[in-house]
RNA sequence: GGAGGCGUCGCCUAGUCCGGUCGAUGGCGCCCGCCUGCUAAGCGGGUUGAGGAUAAAACCUCUCGCGGGUUCAAAUCCCGCCGCCUCCGCCA
């Protein structure tokens, strides 16, 4: 949720932050209205319910006539009382429901327009070449006897998969070097529930224009995460957070679930795009003023984590037709992927500034010049440290070689015991 | 799944049977001030959060786990839900 301040004070710039995503501004003047509309029924709300206060607290005292008057009164006044409650829960609700429907305000630097109109920002290192026809991760998955798609299917059905062997062994190695990643920057480690009620869903967001991405639980009004950022986001919902204790640096782990609605005939074979996979993901709770250094820095441990993988990545910023709900700016790494001669998102790294902390009331005490405490909104972010599923990819289509052996990067070595991951199987 | 108990403004706690001077008691902690060579003790005051109003205040409304209901009036009575604890059953 935006401020309401902002809209209050600076309508345009919501407009113009609309018309940077694509979006009509319809909703800036209907919440514009419902503010109006809710303030008139709060006060008309709060004098009757006053008045009837009033004349409540003389009843006790009251003897005989005179009794029988203020009873009289006040009984027609608790039927204004009732009708005024409930015209202010309406007023109220219409201004939450528009508020909630503003996606945060992009940052000033974001690229304008949709999916295609991010920036590079950077390449680093050279895309593999080989002197062989290089096989696809499905292929090599194969041969190696690491990921078993067959049975994936046989068993849960398309985009699902067995990992096996060194396939499993490999989501370990990666988890392990995540977690040491996160432990050498100062992250708590963090086990998320992959189960969420409604209110952590909706209060990051997802609930939005993302929803039909969302599994639902059947009858049981919870949901499956699509990443930990959501558990993680409500972890401190209803919290009020020593601002000293600032920023809180989470690296999260747990499986992720996403229905891939809409992506029919997308990245049909392989792992690349999966209903259920394992994420290590980092999240962080800071102040709004930081937030924009953390971000970076979130993104330069992206970059070290693909960097120990030694795969060849760009680095975009996204325009903002294609931010989530509640990203005020995002960058995605995307590894270069062999077979498919391009770059393909492997992590990606949002600022939400205050935008799910509004929505899930998480708050700072913070002391303040004069030595008082003043009570603030707090920023979250969130980062992928590795998704198991598409570094496989990434790793196993760089470091093949022509006999369907892998390489395994330096970083891994230690947590799979050995630097060559050997086919199982004849090409 | 069955039975019972509990949920009060940071923590503890009074109040709930018998609705209105509880529009929330006291203690601890914390903050400010006084006092005392310093410190401690002592004394006085302050200390939930949200919203409305305002130049800013004063002020007003809401907030006793959450949501309804009864009533002129609800922490208090009634209904539903959630969470925690104890016992039983079941189980990785």
């Amino acid at each position: 949720m935006i401020d309401p301040r902002i809209l209050r004070e600076d309508p345009d710039r919501v407009r113009a932050a609309q018309a940077k995503r694509g979006l009509s501004d319809d909703v800036v003047d209907r919440a514009l209205a419902a503010d109006t509309a809710r303030r008139e029924a709060i006060t008309t709300f709060e004098s009757r319910r006053g008045e009837q206060k009033r004349l409540g607290k003389l009843i006790p005292q009251a003897q005989g006539e005179e009794k029988t008057a203020l009873l009289t009164r006040t009984k027609a006044l608790a039927a204004q009382v009732k009708e005024a409650e409930a015209a202010q829960a309406v007023a109220e609700e219409e201004w939450r429901q528009s508020l909630l429907s503003i996606p945060n305000l992009a940052a000033d630097e974001v690229p304008a327009g949709g999916e295609d109109d991010f920036v590079v920002l950077e390449t680093v290192g050279t895309p593999a070449t080989f002197d062989f026809e290089p096989r696809d991760h499905v292929e090599l998955g194969r041969m190696l006897g690491a990921i078993d798609l067959e049975r994936g299917a046989k068993v849960s059905g398309s985009r699902f998969y067995f990992l096996t062997g060194v396939g499993a062994e490999l989501e370990f190695a990666l988890i392990n070097l995540a977690n040491e990643t996160a432990r050498e920057f100062g992250f708590t480690q963090v086990i998320a529930p992959s189960m969420v009620k409604p209110r952590a869903m909706d209060g990051t967001g997802f609930l939005g224009q993302a929803a039909d991405d969302v599994y639902r639980i059947e009858g049981q009004d919870m949901y499956l995460v699509g990443t930990s950022e959501v558990p993680m986001a409500a972890y401190h919902s209803d919290e009020i957070l020593d601002g000293s204790s600032l920023p809180l640096r989470y690296a999260a782990f747990s499986p992720c679930f996403r229905k891939e609605a809409g992506s029919h005939g997308k990245d049909t074979k392989g792992i690349i795009r999966v209903h259920w996979f394992d994420k290590v993901e980092m999240f962080v709770y800071t102040t709004v003023e930081d937030s924009y250094a953390e971000h970076q820095r979130l993104l330069s441990i992206e970059k070290a984590f693909l960097d120990k993988l030694e795969l060849a990545y760009q680095v975009i910023d996204t325009a903002a037709g294609d931010l989530g709900l509640s990203a005020q700016r995002k960058f995605d790494c995307e590894a270069w992927i062999p077979t498919q001669g391009k770059y393909r998102e492997l992590t990606s790294t949002s600022n939400c500034t205050e935008f799910q902390t509004r929505r899930l009331d998480t708050r700072g005490r913070f002391t303040t010049a004069d030595g008082g405490t003043e009570l603030k909104a707090i920023a979250t972010l969130n980062g992928t440290l590795c998704a198991v599923p598409r570094a496989i990819v990434a790793i196993l289509e760089t470091h093949q070689q022509a006999d369907g052996s892998v390489k395994v990067p330096q970083a891994l070595q230690k947590w799979l015991g050995r630097e060559v991951l050997e086919p199982v199987t004849g090409g």
